[in-house]
DNA sequence: AAATGTGTTGACATTCAACTCAACTTTATG
DNA sequence: CATAAAGTTGAGTTGAATGTCAACACATTT
């Protein structure tokens, strides 16, 4: 099931949207090269902060490319930081080393309590 | 409600086991300096897997601590990683910001899958 | 062909977490 | 008090993450 890379994924979408890597990279606050070597997977992919500027910047969501990358932004990841409860259930769901589809119907159950 | 912080949490945990520093530092396999440091937040606290094996030394369960730093134990971070589904999930926690008692019921929601 | 825009590469820089090491001070014990 | 055990502190280390900078190559436009 040979996935694309996040780079080739991230070449495709900013060609996609006609921007040069310069446009993009000044858009973001990297250097230019720094997206050249995303792109082309010499480097390890973005921080996740910076990779939701890149989505931002490019108009997508960044939700495909941060999956990709098993990394969460800075917002998630203090919000459950701050929250023992969080992490109790997420250590109570590693333990149960749950499936995509159990993931999904928590995802339903969690949209129901509101 | 000011929360006891990290060190003095774990200072008081040790000592209430009759435990030096330097031997739960020999335990752990770190120095036991550096233990002297986290209990007088001088330091950053420890990296999770440090804090887990810290625990299994002092024969506590890992949970309260882990809670106060903040940090996921390698074995959760990966999984998540690893797990399209659990970031989805967690994306949408993070927008809905749970309550506590939120967190519970899915908690015991999870726990009711198996 | 010259200039300009775009992309690639190698070497280097910065920051931070997570420590270690050596020296010192404080506390407990005989 | 003397000694040793226990704890503290400042400086330095190591590795990973996350980039920058300068030089060059290629492609396109004029």
């Amino acid at each position: 099931m040979k996935t694309k890379t996040f780079g080739q994924t991230l070449k495709e979408i900013r060609r996609s949207k006609g921007v040069t890597q310069r446009q993009l990279a000044a858009a973001v606050g990297v250097d230019f090269s720094y997206i050249s070597k995303v792109e082309n997977d010499r480097m390890p992919s973005p921080a996740a902060d910076t990779i939701v500027k890149i989505c931002e910047a490019l108009g997508v969501p960044p939700d495909d490319l941060l999956a990709m990358t098993g990394k969460m932004p800075t917002p998630i990841k203090e919000a459950i930081s701050e929250n023992p409860a969080a992490q109790q259930f997420l250590r109570e769901a590693q333990t149960m080393t749950l499936t995509d589809d159990e993931w999904g119907t928590l995802t339903q159950q969690l949209k129901k309590l509101r």
